[in-house]
Formats: structure tokens, sequence, C-alpha cells
DNA sequence: TGTACATCAGTGAACGCGCGTTCACTGATGTAC
DNA sequence: TGTACATCAGTGAACGCGCGTTCACTGATGTAC
């Protein structure tokens, strides 16, 4: 499988890396099949070997961000599996890490890019997974009177959009830069996720 | 100033709503010089007699945006003076409406699709404006017991990224549909800024 | 009131660009014998 | 072990398209006299 043979070998998966990296690079609306493949070394129709289209590169690459997402997650389910306001909170701050860390993938992924998720069964089920792990997290916390004892969907809903707004208002640069300077994200997190708590997080 | 002559007339205010209009059809990947001017009845080359180029017409629709919203907020506030829980529940739902009603304007003014915000001094002011009539929000409720006593700025942040987040995630069709099914939108934005106040909302 | 003229909003042709996608092809690979 | 062959991943030319922007222009308008 050496880089220099006509054969990629891995093609599919160097195609995701480039289009995570041009996503880094140049943004969702820089992000062309074209530069992709150029990305990954390769003539700019050779992606049609192994996605059907944009959007299905799209698919893949939300995808695999939700996978990555869910692994991370779990490591903090594990860490602090006895200490729920902690887990909350960390919970929490990957999220938020995972989003700026790579802002564009992040909005590709919360997005309606993506036209016909139901095409894209691998997507939907990581998605829902994802949401899943939330509520989970969200029971455990319920659990020990860190948070209400309402439906847990709902509740889920509540704490992921409170997180998911600050870090969609900080990446779109919408906070003023007067409260930027004055409270780092962490902080800012903790601050606003204890207005949804029942009790003191730090 | 009839609408055959060869001169518009008010072709610049022509142009934004054309902008608005292309928006609603085609969302923000749709928007082009090109579709707007002829949205407007006028060759391709016109609007550039009234825009620097297309990021000044995105600066412009944007502004227009946030000049209706704090219109419509200014009347919430007018009409729940003094009831702030009505207050903030009705001020959450115009936001919330502004959003359902014109969903790509809305990402639009509030991404940073606009690229040198500081070019339009009009965009930044009414930006600012718009978060300041929020903070103006919050204090009410913060003096009536209804939101906690924190630092206005930092509540404000926090309560406007919970209705953004729930705004976004819902636009964005991020929420499942088994959850969507179960509670209307007023419903489940009642219910998570429920979580932030210090009183019962209903 | 009528005329000459300056202004400048709007026109239409043209530019170069990057895009997604297709298609006939080529050549590296692995397998059957 | 060596050879013939089928497979199919990747190539490169080509397509049509819509885009932002420029430019020399035209013709409607309002103003100065």
């Amino acid at each position: 499988m050496s880089t220099s043979s006509y054969h990629h070998g891995d093609l599919k998966n160097a195609l995701i890396k480039a289009g995570v990296k041009i996503l880094a690079k140049e943004g969702v609306s820089g992000l062309s099949l074209r530069k992709v493949a150029k990305q990954a070394g390769v003539s700019h129709a050779a992606p049609y070997s192994h996605f059907a289209d944009k959007q299905a590169l799209i698919a893949a690459i939300s995808t695999e961000g939700f996978k990555q997402l869910y692994i991370q997650i779990e490591e903090i389910r594990a860490a602090y599996k006895n200490k729920p306001k902690t887990l909350l909170v960390e919970t929490a701050w990957a999220y938020m890490q995972f989003a700026f860390n790579e802002p564009d993938r992040f909005k590709l992924m919360f997005s309606s890019v993506l036209e016909k998720e139901k095409e894209y069964p691998d997507y939907v089920e990581s998605s829902r997974k994802n949401f899943e792990q939330i509520v989970d997290v969200v029971k455990v916390c319920q659990s020990a009177g860190v948070l209400r004892d309402d439906s847990p969907d709902l509740i889920t809903v509540s704490v992921w959009s409170v997180v998911h707004g600050l870090v969609m208002l900080v990446l779109e640069g919408q906070i003023s830069h007067t409260v930027l300077e004055q409270h780092d994200l962490k902080s800012m997190l903790i601050f606003t996720l204890g207005q949804m708590a029942l009790v003191e997080l730090t």
C-alpha cells in the first residue's frame, strides 16, 4: 500500500481526512470535491469511485465527526461516572472543545447542509446515538439531583440548547468583544450551565 | 417613480427586499447578486450602482433584519412592561418567530457569512443595539426576581444561548422527530426558559 | 416656459474562474489455472 | 512457480453552468440659464 502506487489503498478514508482539512482551512463554503481530491493527491474524478456525489462525502465527513465526538464523550463518562456535577460540566466542555477544534466540521454536522439525511443510515444512526448519549448523562444528573426530574428528553433538549447556543454564538462571533475579554470560555460555559442546574456546579 | 421608467427610483431597497425573497426561496447558498438583480427586475450589473459588492448587500440585508427584529421586540417590551415573566417568554418567542418566519435570513444575520463586519458600521450598531435590548429585558426580569441577580451581561448570554440554541437545533433539523411530535415549539421554549428562571413561567 | 447640458442609474457584453459530474481510458492488482 | 486474464480504482479531457466583477455605453432626469 505504498503511496506512490497507482492504486491508493485507502482513498475513501484519505478523502474524508482531506475533507476535514479543507473544512478547517477554507470553511464549509470552500469545501468542494475538486479541492478534496487535490488535497488527497488524486485526480478530481477519483472521489467518484468511493462516493456517489458530493452529498455522500459530506455525509461521511459528518458521520465520522459524530463518531469521534461520541468516543470523546464516552471517555468523559467513564472518567466521571460517579461525579454527576463534573460529568455534566465536562461533557458539555468536551462538546465545546470539539466545536472549537474544528469549527467548520462542527457547523457542518449540526446544520442542514446534508439534504437527504435519510439516504445515509450511518449518518442518521450516529447522530441518534450521540443524542442518546447526552440523554444518558442527563439521567445520571437527574438521579443525583443535579438536574430537574422532568422528562429526560426535554431536559436534554434544554441542556443541549444552552450549550449548543453558546457554542454557536461564540463561533459565529456574536458575543461582544467586551464580554469575551472578561470571561474565558469554560467559565462562561459553567456559568451558563449553572443557570440550569439545581446545585452549584463549581 | 413609475416602475416602467429607466430609473428605478428605489432600487436599493428593492434589492434588499429581493435578497430577502431569494433567501427565503433558495437559502443562503442560493443567494447571488445575479439572482437578486433578476428578482428585482433589473440587469445583473445594476446592483453595483448601490452596493460595492456582494458583501455590502449581505450587510444591508442583515442590518435590515436586525432593525425589524428590534422593532418587533420593542412592541413586546411596550406590551408587557409590567409583567416580567410574560415579557421574558414573549421576547424569546418573538425571537423564535422571527427565526421561523425567515430561517435563512436569521441564519445569515447570526452567522459569520459577513466577513468584515467592521466595514459596515450600520450593521455593527444595529447588532449591538439588539444585544442591549435583550440586556434591558433581562434587567427587568432580574429586578422582579424572575432571573438570578448576577452580571446582566452574563445572564443575557445564558438566556440568549438557550433560546438561540433551541432555535438553531430546530431550524437545522437536529431535534428528533419523536420529540417534536410530542411538544409544540412554544411549549418547548417555555419549558427550556423555565429551566433558567427562578419562578414558574406559566 | 423652453433649451442645453451635466449627472449618473441602469444596460448588456465580456472576462476568467471553480464547480459537479460524465466518460472513455489505462494500468495495477489479485486470482484461476 | 509462472502466465493469462478479469476487475475496477484512478486518470484526464470535456461538458455546461452560474458566479462576481468590469467596462464602455445609453438614456432618463433635474438644473442652470
